[in-house]
DNA sequence: TTAATAACAGACCATTTTGGTCTGCGATTA
DNA sequence: TAATCGCAGACCAAAATGGTCTGTTATTAA
């Protein structure tokens, strides 16, 4: 069905709110928490993993809390994702070594469903976290409550 | 974790399968569970909701079977997910209506995910299923075993 | 030195989603 | 009118996900 994870939910608005902070400054889990009202024990795994890999910097201490490791600019969305959920994938073969699809010798479609998620998967990573904070909405957007362009179920 | 579902993959296996059939040919459930080994139950169950979609045309009656509505060209993969999955998204958000969101009230991410949604439903919609059954292999390809570029993980 | 603070680690459970099964009904036609 | 096919929905099992609990380790300020 496509959807996001909770917890990349999760990692994205911490880093918003971590982004938003002056540079170096340190926030707690804590103060996200309650920023965004996200259950504290939750969120510090999210954090936890996030500056496993790199993308946080943690500081270990009392008065410390975690800071963004790299400039936004640096951090695609896909890293993000990546990061919290293991690896990406749209089709359940993908890895290919991993699970045994029972339909994969004689599947047909596997090929064009690679292109589709190579395409998806260039357009999370060509999204910076910076220009994923910093985007304006396409329409009236936010402010007005509803996103969806109106009257019209397309999503061109 | 962005992953389609198994019924999804039945679903283009099985439109796959029609395809390649003679124009108003039509083909019993059994024939398609056999040539993919999908359980018929489910297969069933996948073929009737593209029925009442639209997307195939149902024949009631011994010897019948199924065979497409509409020409490969005019059926999009979004379609075929729509008609399985019901309404796709990237957000849990996205119905509006549908769940509260706990952080929706704080929410600052919540518009540049719509972008990407999106973006990935425009992608899924400009395929069509014609396109996706002929299209050619990006790199070697399903005859190498691996599809992922080799010895990169970027998706470019 | 030590107590407070904050991250780290992992086991654990609850809920939801998904995959799959079972049973019976309805339409068509040979 | 009986065999063949799809239709419909309840139902169950497995997996993924969301969330909780218990405790440990690193750092620093008193
Ligand atoms: S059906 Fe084909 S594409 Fe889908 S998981 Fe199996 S091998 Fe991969
Ligand atoms: S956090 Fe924001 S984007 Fe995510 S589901 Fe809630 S409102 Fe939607």
């Amino acid at each position: 069905m496509l959807k996001l994870t909770k917890k990349v939910d999760y990692a994205l608005l911490a880093l918003s709110f971590l982004s938003q902070q002056e540079e170096g400054q340190v926030v707690n889990i804590r103060e996200i928490s309650e920023a965004y009202q996200i259950p504290t024990e939750i969120l510090a795994k999210v954090l936890q993993r996030l500056s496993k890999k790199g993308i946080l910097q943690s500081h270990h201490a009392p008065k410390g809390g975690y800071s963004l490791k790299k400039p936004a600019k640096n951090v695609s969305i896909l890293d993000v994702i990546n990061a919290i959920d293991g690896s990406v994938g749209i089709l359940s073969c993908s890895d290919g070594h991993d699970k045994t699809c029972q339909q994969i010798d004689n599947c047909d479609i596997r090929s064009p469903l690679e292109r589709i998620q190579g395409k998806i998967m260039w357009l999370l990573e060509d999204m910076s976290l910076e220009e994923f904070i910093h985007s304006e909405p396409t329409t009236g957007g936010v402010l007005h409550g509803s996103i969806n362009l109106p009257g019209q179920p397309r999503y061109h």
